[in-house]
DNA sequence: AAGGAAAATGCGGATTTCTGCACGAAAGGG
DNA sequence: CCCTTTCGTGCAGAAATCCGCATTTTCCTT
C-alpha cells in the first residue's frame, strides 16, 4: 500500500468517526503504529487532522463547534464595524460584501435596527440571520470556495434589479490614485454591480490595506462615499484619501 | 476514550448545563474523579470553564458568545451520512436540503467524487465548500431564521429550471401513512419543489422521527425512493417503510 | 535495465504522558 | 465542632511518544 494511499484511507477514517486510534489504524492497515504516528503527525502539519497523544480528531468537528476563535485583527475589526454601522439607518436597503469585517458589522448591528441586507457572502448571512429584526436576502449562485460568497452570473443580474441606499464594501486593497482593487475575478465582477447599483459606498478596510494594490480593478476612489479604518479620522495616513473628497470616519 | 475528547465532552457539557459535578462525570465518562479533576483544572487553565469545589462552571453563559447549536445525536447523524454517501455517484446534479444531518453528509463526503451540489442551505453550503472537488450552488433568497436556508420564490422558481439526479432530504417528521410533514410553511414549499424536480428522493431521517408527523404535508410515502436512518435495514421498525416500497439502507 | 540516492518503514530502547490509587490536608455543611 | 466530600500530591504501571539506526521500497538517472 502506498503512502499517499494509505493518508488517504486515514483521513476518510477520522473523517467519519471524529477520531481515530494510532493502535486501530495499525492494526487495519497492517503497518507499525510509528508510521500511522509518521502519517498523523504529517496530516496534522497540513491541517487535516488534529493530532492528539494516542490518535487524532477531525479537525472539521472539532473547528466548527470553536470556529469563533481566529479573525486575526479582530479589535481593528470591531473598531471598524463600530463606525460602519452608524452609517445604517432603519428601513434602508444596503449591499454587504463578504470578509470578516463585515461579519463583524453583522455581530454588532444594534438589535432594534430594522433594515433588508442583500448579500452574496455566506458568512455574513450566517450571522445577519441571528438577527432578530433585520431582513437577510442571499443572493446565490456558483460559490467560489476561496471568497466563501457567491459569485457568477444570476448574483450579478440580481443586484442590476435592485437599488440600495448603501453599499458596504469589505477591501483588500485601496490606493488614491489606483481605487480599490482586488485579486479574484469572479469577486470583482460582483463587488463592481453592488457598487453600481447603491447610491453610496463604504469600504472598509484595516490600515495595513491602504496605499495597497491588486491585480484587478473594482472601482475609482471617486467612486467611494465612506471610508473606515481603525485608525481616528483625522490619521495623516488617511490625508490622500480625504482629499480625494472621501468621508473618512 | 481519548483525553482530548473526553475534555470535548466535558466542555460540552458544561455548555449545556452551565455547570457539572466531578461526580456525574465521572460516572458518565467511566474515568476516576482524579482524571476528571485534572481534566477540569486543565480546561480552567485554559479560561475553556471556571473550576470550583466539587465541579465546574461554564464560562461563555457570562460572555454571551452565541454559538452554532449543538449537533445533538451526532452519532447517529454521521451513520446516515454514510450510509447515504453510497448514493451518490460521480458527475450527479443532486440537491441537498437543510438540516444538521445533510451538514453532516457534506463533511464526510468522499474527497475526489466530483458532483453538482445546489442546496437552499447556508451551513451545508459553507461546509460542501471546503469540498477540494464538487461544484456548490447556492439557492439564494429571503433567509428563514429558523431554518437557516433560503426561501421564497426566487429559490422555487431556479428549482423548476433544474433537474436533479437526486434529492437529499433532510427529514423532521416522517410516517407511513401521511408521508413526509413539516412545520414551517416556507419550508415546505421549497422541499416540494426539490422533489418535484428530481428522478430519485431520499430521505434522511433519525430513527426518533420516525411514525411522527406535522402540519404541513411535504410529500406522500410514494414519492420517496430512499428511506436512510441510523437503523440497520431489517430493524422491525423500518417494516411499514419497506412494504410501502421503499428501498431501506 | 541497472545503479544509486532519497524516502519510507520497522524496531529497540529511553523518555514522556496518562491514569488510578493512597494518604493527608482543606473545604463545606449541619 | 465533627463528619463528609473534595483537593492536591506522590507514586507506579501501562500506554504512547521520541529517537537513532538498520533495512526495505520507491523513484530517478544514466
Amino acid at each position: 500500500m502506498l503512502k499517499s494511499e494509505r493518508q488517504e484511507h486515514i483521513l476518510r477514517e477520522v473523517n467519519i468517526h471524529n477520531k481515530v486510534l494510532c493502535s486501530d489504524l495499525s492494526i487495519k492497515l497492517r503497518v507499525s503504529e510509528d508510521t500511522i504516528r509518521r502519517d498523523l503527525n504529517e496530516l496534522a502539519e497540513q491541517d487535516k487532522v488534529i493530532k492528539v497523544h494516542g490518535g487524532a480528531l477531525s479537525k472539521s468537528y472539532h473547528t466548527s463547534t470553536y470556529r469563533q476563535a481566529e479573525v486575526y485583527s479582530l479589535q481593528e475589526k470591531t473598531i471598524i464595524a463600530g463606525k460602519a454601522v452608524t452609517l445604517l439607518k432603519e428601513g434602508m436597503l444596503v449591499f454587504v460584501s463578504g470578509g470578516t469585517t463585515n461579519r463583524e458589522l453583522a455581530r454588532i448591528l444594534p438589535p432594534h435596527l430594522s433594515a433588508t441586507f442583500f448579500t452574496p457572502s455566506l458568512s455574513t448571512a450566517i450571522q445577519l440571520m441571528e438577527h432578530p429584526s433585520s431582513e437577510v436576502i442571499l443572493l446565490g449562485g456558483k460559490v467560489s470556495r476561496n471568497a466563501g460568497i457567491s459569485v457568477g452570473g444570476e448574483v450579478i443580474r440580481r443586484l442590476t434589479e435592485l437599488r440600495a441606499d448603501l453599499c458596504i464594501l469589505g477591501t483588500n486593497s485601496i490606493d488614491p490614485e489606483e481605487g480599490i482593487t482586488d485579486s479574484d475575478w469572479e469577486v470583482v465582477q460582483v463587488k463592481k454591480a453592488m457598487i453600481k447599483r447603491a447610491d453610496k459606498v463604504a469600504a472598509l478596510a484595516l490600515s495595513e490595506k491602504l496605499n495597497s494594490t491588486q491585480r484587478m480593478k473594482v472601482c475609482d476612489i471617486n467612486q467611494i462615499d465612506y471610508l473606515i479604518t481603525e485608525l481616528p479620522a483625522r490619521d495623516s495616513r488617511l490625508l490622500a484619501y480625504r482629499k480625494r473628497g472621501l468621508e473618512v470616519l
